[in-house]
DNA sequence: CCGACGATTTCCT
DNA sequence: GGAAATCGTCGGT
């Protein structure tokens, strides 16, 4: 069963769960005036709507996931703890929203460039979590709303991979609550670049005494 | 190896 | 006001 190896709009307007395991093994490739760097994925999770309480699209449309709103192909970067960009991929039709985090994969291009956007982390660390892969790639909120399908943008998806022979589901990374044991995170089994599994951790808030 | 913790800012209630 | 789809560092075992 072999698959089409290029991508069209209607093959990532099939929910976030479909969309997650299309994207496995896929290249994410950046352009920046230094150069270009590909991922290729191994990592990700599958985020929903009004009724997955682990999504920003949980509440509904605002300033911030405007985006997840748009049509399958878009990315959807954001912003967290003061100082990571994390990457999506929109992945439903024009007006639902749904979306999968890019959270790990492998360098395939662009090695060097890589290096010196992660100085100290090994090659194997280099896109490894989410906030990582968006440092490799050099992606920050000036990538929102790019179209990933256009081969003209700076962010773009390039090849498709085929189907992986064996994923592994889990529950997602630092997904707090209800949404928390919903098992939406999905990876290549036995990738040493798939990041460690952690657990919501609340935040103890400080106290009068120390 | 492992668990704890601080950094730092945006967004929503 | 508080939590957040994280990461690097630090100290203990």
């Amino acid at each position: 069963m072999g698959r089409r190896l290029t991508w069209r709009r209607t093959d990532l307007s099939v929910g976030p769960v479909d969309a997650a395991l299309a994207l496995l093994g896929a290249t994410v490739e950046s352009t920046t005036e230094d150069g270009t760097v590909a991922v290729r994925l191994t990592e990700v999770e599958a985020y929903g709507g009004s009724d997955d309480p682990g999504s920003h699209a949980f509440r509904g449309p605002g300033r911030r996931n405007a985006t997840m709103f748009g049509p399958a192909g878009l990315a959807y970067v954001y912003f967290t703890y003061g100082m990571h960009w994390c990457l999506n991929v929109v992945c439903c039709p024009d007006g639902e929203p749904g979306a999968v985090l890019l959270r790990a994969g492998e360098v395939t291009r662009g090695l060097d460039l890589a290096r010196t956007r992660r100085p100290g982390a090994s090659d194997r660390d280099l896109a490894r979590g989410p906030a990582r892969l968006t440092r490799t790639l050099g992606v920050t909120g000036a990538a929102d709303g790019v179209d990933l399908l256009d081969a003209g943008s700076p962010l773009r998806l390039t090849a498709r991979a085929p189907t992986p022979a064996e994923v592994v589901w889990g529950p997602r990374v630092g997904v707090a609550g209800e949404g928390g044991s919903t098992p939406w995170r999905v990876h290549l089994a036995g990738d040493r670049t798939v990041s460690v599994y952690r657990p919501a951790t609340p935040r103890r808030k400080p106290t009068a005494f120390g």
